[in-house]
RNA sequence: GCGCCCGUAGCUCAAUUGGAUAGAGCAACGGACUUCUAAUCCGUAGGUUGCAGGUUCGAGUCCUGCCGGGCGCGCCA
């Protein structure tokens, strides 16, 4: 029955409505839960057309409501306040409601379009930070959303391992090779600090001895570099998989440059006038696109492409593979990029709404009153793993996925320590196991429930709860059209809120009353349903017992 | 200086995208287990939504200007 989702209906259902009264469209109105004492939904249509009727709200509603009386759908409809119009919906419709959650929870079905989610993306010269982590987790739990509606997602990691970068990696990891037969050499600039190097340092002399101390040149970077690259994916690709996040595609830089694409990108930057050469490099007239921008180098005076360009290659090789629309995940410091980035979509003509971006704030850790910055460079940072092996990789995924990416999240390491009973994961999985809990319980004292009729949910406690379940398919459209994440997170614990209250005040397994026993438990069985889908799309085990 | 993001209870966050009386958790106080999992529930207290204007039937939400915080403004990645 339900398209879309419950909403959804009942708003169609006004739509007509209002055509059928006023024989014209209405203006955008919405249908929504309202406060307690005002029905069970409302809408604002009365008053949303006020101003193109030219007609007072409340005779609109009056005029609404002789219509609506007729629809088996809806009851007790009354007009408020400056002219909204709440209502209740006969049980039949409740009824039908639940009959489908305790089924299955159904997903709305929204595109097959192809689109790609890009995120991560962290270059192997290091362990992944938690600001990785953040990523990740909106990056894959999108992802997991938007295949659920119907999308072909591909999730990808981009990756360099050739550049100057990688060098100084190989280097790094030479050095303290070096420390560990006594000899000491100095870092150089760029070169990456962190302990991490040691231990892999002490690796390689395991396998290597000391054929290379106190000597370097270039065969011997070479092969430092790509055994400490190759180290350092293994670390990235272990860490990532501790926390469930799976890419379909890791796509290296230097592919771009074997495939040719970056050649046919200069091409058709030049063909189109965007390319101009001055003190010896090549440009890329942003300027001519977004005038407020300035023009960008890519191609440096030493013949080497700069990051830019691969990035306009990349793109362009994202819609040469059919991407209909692309999604890149950037932390804050990169949100500077974003319009030389939109330069670079016009002057390559890819679709409008091809290139998109989501940016999230960023992530500090905090311990007692320090606050620890974080830099790769430095070696100062908290590894996602160690975050991950503290609180668990459930913890860790509610709690990346807890807040709007747009807002700066700090991370207090010693509350997710210490006073992890208060976590809001372990609520939801509480309410999940309380219901396994319930089935079991029902079972051994021979109460089914498989035939219940609904009949006897009557309570408002109960009826609030079957709303909130038709809710789901409303929270999922809006985490796909607004990327947010985080309100899965809140529907379920308010799922689980409700429940764990409605358990408390009444009594849900109860031999007397066979009937009301099993309505009630058929609730509980949609409850546990929409929470085990909600937590897994937030990547969140439902267990059955804890 | 310019650009992007944020500012809601003591703390961490909600608020159905412009709706009615701004809601939860933590911390504080008081209650509920001989009863289906007390990792729970019920109650009390806590607010000039950073400030000042504007838009309209209606603003935490939109527009303008301030204030405060984060990030960025490379031939780095």
């Amino acid at each position: 029955m339900l398209r879309l989702s419950l909403r959804a209906e009942i708003h169609d259902r006004l739509s007509e409505l209002f055509f059928e009264a006023f024989g014209k469209e209405s203006a955008d109105f919405v249908v929504e839960i309202p406060p307690e004492g005002f029905g069970e939904y409302s809408t604002n249509i009365a008053m949303a057309n006020a101003k193109t009727l030219r007609t007072a709200p409340r005779q609109i509603a009056n005029k609404l409501l002789e219509l609506l009386s007729t629809v088996s759908w809806f009851t007790n409809v009354e007009i408020a306040g400056p002219g909204f119009m709440n209502f209740k919906l006969s049980k039949e419709v409740y009824h039908h409601v639940l009959a489908e959650f305790v089924e299955e929870v159904k997903f709305p079905k929204l595109a097959r379009e192809k689109v790609q989610f890009e995120f991560v993306s962290a270059n192997p010269t290091g362990p992944l930070t938690v600001g990785h982590g953040r990523q990740a987790i909106i990056g894959d739990v999108l992802v997991r959303v938007y295949k659920s509606v119907g999308y072909d997602v591909t999730s990808e990691y981009y990756f360099n391992d050739a550049g100057k970068q990688m060098k100084a990696l190989g280097h790094s990891l030479w050095i303290r090779y070096n420390a560990i037969y006594g000899e000491s050499q100095e870092f150089e600039e760029d070169d990456y600090k962190g302990e991490y190097l040691v231990d892999v340092a002490k690796e390689f002399a395991s396998e290597h001895g000391d054929a290379y101390v106190g000597k370097w040149d270039e065969k011997i970077q070479k092969l430092f570099t790509s055994y400490a690259r190759d180290r350092m994916f293994d670390w990235i690709k272990r860490t990532l998989d501790k926390i469930d996040v799976k890419f379909d595609v890791y796509f290296s830089e230097s592919s771009l440059y074997k495939k040719g694409v970056t050649d046919e990108a200069m091409a058709l930057l030049k063909e189109k006038n965007y390319i101009y050469e001055k003190d010896g490099t090549i440009w890329f007239a942003v300027s001519k696109l977004l005038p407020k921008e300035e023009d960008r180098v890519i191609i440096r005076k030493n013949g080497e492409p700069t990051y830019f360009f691969s990035d306009i290659a990349y793109m362009l090789d994202k819609y040469q593979r059919g991407f209909k629309r692309v999604y890149y995940i950037w932390g804050a410091d990169h949100h500077g990029y974003i319009p030389r980035m939109q330069a670079a979509a016009q002057a390559l003509e890819v679709p409008d709404g091809f290139f998109n971006v989501i940016v999230h704030q960023f992530v500090t850790l905090k311990s007692g009153e320090e606050t620890v910055k974080m830099s790769k460079r430095e070696g100062e940072f908290t590894t996602l793993e160690d975050l991950v092996r503290r609180v668990g990789k459930d913890a860790t995924r509610y709690f990346f996925a807890m807040l709007d990416p747009n807002t700066h999240l700090v991370f207090d390491v010693d509350l997710a320590e210490s006073k992890k009973m208060e976590n809001p994961v372990y609520y939801i999985q509480y309410a999940h196991a309380r219901v396994v809990s319930l089935l079991k319980n029902a079972k051994e004292k021979g109460v089914s429930w498989e035939n219940a009729t609904f009949d006897n949910l009557t309570l408002p406690a109960e009826i609030d709860i079957i709303r909130f379940m038709a809710e789901f398919q409303e929270v999922v459209i809006s985490v796909v059209n607004e990327h947010k994440p985080q309100k899965l997170c809140n529907y379920a614990y308010s799922l689980s809120e409700k429940f764990h209250s409605y358990y408390n005040a009444n009594k849900i397994v109860d031999v007397e009353n066979r009937h009301l026993s099993a309505d009630r438990i058929s609730l509980c069985v949609g409850v546990k349903n929409t929470l085990r889908t909600v937590l897994s799309l937030l990547g969140v085990s439902s267990p059955d017992s804890m």
